[in-house]
DNA sequence: GGTGAGCTACTTACCGGTCGGTAGCCTCGG
DNA sequence: CCGAGGCTACCGACCGGTAAGTAGCTCACC
């Protein structure tokens, strides 16, 4: 049981904890959760290996910090900014703007690490991890299944529904890069256009 | 130059080299290439790791050679079984029918291995790599352009269509399971249905 | 004067890779 | 037909290096 008598004090140590969260989700982004060592991730923290320990129990379960962590971000920035919008097919449609510029900004590396790091982790973090990634799909399918009900949806599989959707949506991470020729919008607004009305053309 | 007196012995040599790429390919997708000891690889090849560094130059080159020998073999299951197809809207169609079972059978681990460890080759190793990948590329977009001109698909941005089918395609490796509701058929003739005919209804 | 945050110095285990050696087969001169 | 030489495939033992993780200290600040 925590007393809060000093929320500053407070606020700076949970500060400090998720900057070293975000330092470490750099270089674990940037060499892979294997390739990166404790003593490099200790370094971006301005620390030693020991004292990086002080503030983690072991490499796992600061694994399952950072992507708790980039969940946190995600269901902040994506869900909680889409979940009140009453329409179904727009619901998914701002989900999808909201997930690919999520993605293609490279800000947070959590979400990154989250989405390559998916047979790292083991035991209970696992568990727990794979539990907050079905929430999303569930949403997703719900959402699809509402647009069905709606009539605004023609009748496919909610579930293969929903993982072309993430499939399109998060495959970006491994071929979006900021130098190319696609913006940012570009490939939020056409990725929407392209899973929402299908390749063929028009009928008269 | 090599004399070719006794080309079953070639042959034997090869097949010896291909099965130690499927053993080491088998570890690497279980384990993640960095997680993968040569001592672990070198047991599932039946021998030693010295016996293993007999066959391979370094660990990096197995991988290499793990991915080429994936790439010849998607070529061969998915490229040219479609290429002749006239029509290029039935081409893609078929192309991922044929790349979605490639992926979700799970039978050749060099392909998962290709999709998952897209960052971990170094140098010249991973230029080799990410050509033979780009090839694939420009082989999707080049269909959905002419698709285009012949008034069978409409007016998108073709690059993006190319990785958005990637993207519905390959993202599978991720969440397919076998023991899964979903039959191989199904998500592949689900997603055929689902990337080119959209969410939208028919309209009348 | 105690507590949180950090350090130096260390352990144990395993990593990728190499070395010298050898068992068994093939070839070829005599 | 035999045996010397060479080659392929492999092994046991080992190398330098580095991995995750720890014990015990200092020190600034309440």
């Amino acid at each position: 049981m925590l007393d809060k008598r000093e929320p500053s004090n407070g606020e700076d140590a949970q500060q400090r904890y998720q900057a070293i969260l975000e330092s470490a989700a750099r270089v674990i982004c940037a060499r892979g959760y294997d390739g990166a060592s404790m003593q490099e991730i200790a370094e971006a923290c301005g620390m030693t290996k020991a004292g990086l320990y002080h503030h983690i129990e072991t490499k796992e379960k600061l694994l399952l910090a950072i992507m708790n962590y980039g969940m946190d971000l995600f269901e902040k920035q994506v869900i909680s900014q889409v979940i009140d919008i009453a329409d179904p097919l727009e619901r998914l449609k701002a989900c999808m703007v909201k997930n690919i510029k999520l993605v293609t900004s490279g800000s947070s590396k959590e979400v990154t690490i989250i989405l390559h790091e998916h047979n790292t982790l083991t035991g209970h973090g696992r568990k727990e991890m794979n539990a907050r990634k079905k929430k999303y799909v569930r949403f997703l399918e719900a959402a699809v299944t509402e647009g069905i009900k709606r009539g605004q949806i023609r009748r496919v599989n909610p579930t293969l529904a929903a993982f072309s959707f993430l499939g399109t949506v998060l495959w970006t991470y491994k071929w979006f890069r900021h130098e190319g020729e696609l913006s940012e919008e570009q490939v939020a607004n056409g990725m929407v256009d392209l899973f929402f009305r299908g390749l063929m053309p028009v009928r008269h």
